[in-house]
Parts: C-alpha cells; sequence; structure tokens
DNA sequence: CCTTGCGGGTGTC
DNA sequence: GACACCCGCAAGG
C-alpha cells in the first residue's frame, strides 16, 4: 500500500541521508541495523517518509514524543508501538489574532477528552472548533512507528502531514493550567463564593448572575501561577524550544518548519507587550462569562490566543539561552537540554505571569 | 482529568 | 494478511 509514494519519497530522505544505516532498513524488518555509527538527536516535529535511530538512552524517544497530537494505535504488534497523527484543531470561523496567526489547538489524545474539547469555543473568537483530521499518508493519518531494538530505538514516520503544527504538549498543558487556575480565582468566582456564603447565611439560594459578571480587573493571585511555574519548570518537557536546538543529524527533515513563524519569538512578542502594558494578560476580550461551555474558555481567551497562535516554530526561532551556544550531542544532549527546557519553560510561563 | 500503552475485536481491501 | 479503527482497561502524572 502506498509503495509508490514510500519510493518517491524515499529517494529525497536518501539524498538527505548521510548513513546508509539510515535508510536501509524498514521498522518492519525482523533484523534491523546492529551496528549505527551515528545516533540521532531528538526530532520533535518528524514529517514525510524520515527515519530515526534515536539511542535507548533518550528520553524523549523512550516516551515516544512526538508534538504532533498522535494516538496509540494498535497494529497487534507489541514489538512496534504505532501511533497515528489526529491532526489540529482550529477555529471553524477561521479567525485571526490581532496579528493576523490562526488559531492551532492540539487535540486532545484521549477520545471522550477530544470530544469534549470540541464542544468548547476558539479561545480567540468564541467560534465553535473544528477538527482538522490529518490526511497526510494516502488519505489516512501520518503513522508513527517505534520499535525498541537493544542500545538503539527505530522511528520511521509514513506520510507528510497535511495541516499546520497544532500547539505542543507544553502549551497546551500551560494553557489547560492557567485556566483552571483563572477559572478558579477570577473576581468572578471568589466574588461568586462571596456572595453565596453571604447568601447562604441569608438563607438565598445563590444564583448564575455572578457568572455574568465581566471579567475585566481579572487578577491572578502570584502564588497560583507561580506554583505552577515552579512544578513546570522542573519538568524535562518536550518544549517547542527543543525544536530550535541545533541537532546533528536532521538535514531535510523538518518540511513544516519552513511554513512556520517562530512561536517562542511571538510568544515573548504577544505576551510580554501586552503584561508589560499595563493591561491584565487575563482580561478577556470575549465579553462577559457564564454563557455556558463557550463562557468558561473565557478566562483562557487571553492564554489561548497567545498561547495557541503560535505553535509553529522555525528551527532558528528565539534560541534557550543554552541553546545559543550549546551543541547537544545525542549520548548526552539530554542533560545540557533538559537545562535548556528548564530556562525555556521559565521564560515562557515567566512571559504568562502578569504579576512577576 | 488526561496521557499513554496494551490488547480484543471488527470491517475493508 | 495488512491495515485502520473502535472500544475498554490499567498505570501513571
Amino acid at each position: 500500500m502506498l509503495k509508490g509514494a514510500d519510493d518517491s519519497v524515499m529517494e529525497q530522505e536518501d539524498s538527505a541521508s548521510r548513513h546508509g544505516e539510515m535508510t536501509s532498513w524498514d521498522i518492519n524488518d525482523i533484523k534491523l541495523p546492529q551496528h549505527v555509527s551515528q545516533i540521532d538527536w531528538f526530532q520533535e516535529w518528524p514529517d514525510s517518509y524520515v527515519k530515526h535511530i534515536y539511542s535507548s538512552e533518550d528520553k524523549n524517544a523512550q516516551r515516544h514524543h512526538s508534538s504532533w497530537a498522535m494516538r496509540n494505535t494498535n497494529n497487534h504488534n507489541s514489538r512496534i508501538l504505532k501511533k497515528s497523527c489526529l491532526g489540529v484543531v482550529v477555529c471553524g470561523n477561521n479567525c485571526s489574532t490581532l496579528d493576523g496567526r490562526k488559531i492551532y489547538l492540539r487535540p486532545a489524545i484521549c477520545d471522550k477528552a477530544r470530544q469534549k474539547q470540541q464542544r468548547k469555543c476558539c479561545p480567540n473568537c468564541n467560534g465553535p472548533l473544528r477538527l482538522l483530521s490529518c490526511r497526510g499518508h494516502g488519505g489516512y493519518p501520518v503513522t508513527n512507528f517505534w520499535r525498541h531494538e537493544g542500545q538503539f530505538i527505530f522511528f520511521q514516520s509514513k506520510g507528510a502531514h497535511d495541516h499546520p503544527r497544532p500547539e505542543t504538549k507544553l502549551e497546551a498543558e500551560a494553557r489547560r493550567s492557567i485556566q483552571k487556575a483563572k477559572t478558579a480565582f477570577s473576581p468572578s468566582s471568589l466574588r461568586l463564593k462571596r456572595i453565596q456564603e453571604v447568601e447562604s447565611l441569608a438563607g438565598a439560594v445563590p444564583t448564575q448572575e455572578p457568572l455574568l459578571l465581566p471579567n475585566r480587573d481579572a487578577h491572578m493571585p502570584p502564588a497560583i501561577l507561580r506554583g505552577y511555574l515552579s512544578k513546570s519548570s522542573q519538568e524535562p518537557m518536550l518544549s517547542s524550544c527543543s525544536g530550535h536546538l541545533p541537532y546533528p543529524r536532521t538535514a531535510g527533515e523538518d518540511r513544516a518548519s519552513r511554513e512556520a513563524p517562530t512561536w517562542s519569538r511571538s510568544l515573548t512578542q504577544h505576551v510580554l507587550p501586552v503584561a508589560e502594558g499595563g493591561h491584565d494578560p487575563f482580561r478577556s476580550d470575549l465579553g462577559p462569562l457564564g454563557d455556558g461551555s463557550c463562557g468558561t474558555q473565557s478566562p483562557l481567551a487571553y492564554g489561548g490566543g497567545c498561547l495557541c497562535v503560535p505553535p509553529q516554530a522555525t528551527p532558528q526561532g528565539r534560541p534557550c539561552p543554552m541553546a545559543s551556544g550549546a551543541q547537544p550531542h545525542p549520548q548526552q544532549g539530554w542533560g545540557r537540554h533538559q537545562v535548556c527546557l528548564k530556562y525555556c519553560n521559565n521564560d515562557v510561563f515567566f512571559n504568562l505571569n502578569p504579576l512577576r
């Protein structure tokens, strides 16, 4: 199936590869190369028909990470893990942010969570969300295969993503967390709590009215985000930052990055000015809260607008403090990589924190 | 609550 | 048989 397409892309791959072992194998081969002269640095956005050999020490490879939203697919082969792409969640209104960026949310991996996600509204315009399915592999989703063999982890991708990049896991998680924190500690909810307390004392039944209060003076208690910051910054994450690092062996691999603006740059450019302009970064421009499920999105609107909009990255995006000078090596790169990610994460959340 | 991995099962080609 | 996909379960964060 799709052998023709495979073959044509394989030619590109061959020309791009500097090492024979990179393309002389297939993930389904009974025996995979045992002598690998050079292993690859982890690829966060693998695209097209590429193969990589990672070190079995590579934490990202161990976890079968990808910044594409990949879900597990049962191929009834316990030796080869197969994953298929879920595409990207876009705004049904095709809205753009003020600076012209589109909404590209990360589809939830879990089916139920994804259905729930699609019932929510665009964080930018409150319009309906739409799942843009991946059909980059002969009309089917792009598939990724992982196979652990000795000291190596073999990776093979089949198909070229025919959709924009979703936000990364880090971005999606940050957005969710900020939304939760915002929802829990917005003046509206605090006010609701107070009103409920007062009314319960008075024997009255609380109404939904507090939910309709404008969110203009929304204010994030420092502890909330700082707590999240400290927690997040301690985790080695698969941040978009990692995609900016200079990998030793990534020739011709990152097709999608060509069309991609730098999200990290846009994070600083879009979040910082807002935060520093004396406005509340979490202020909702979308009107009052409380209009059902969409209303609960409103606290997210600002963070979502900032976080979800610039998911695409160029390898030359704003470098991490470590990335500009560091040349991570596959065998020892994770540690240094992790340090960089810590900086990046701090950077990301630092910029998100209105009260720093 | 969500992600991730596993595996049984079904339908199509 | 290969492949895509549905479902539920379990572990873990």
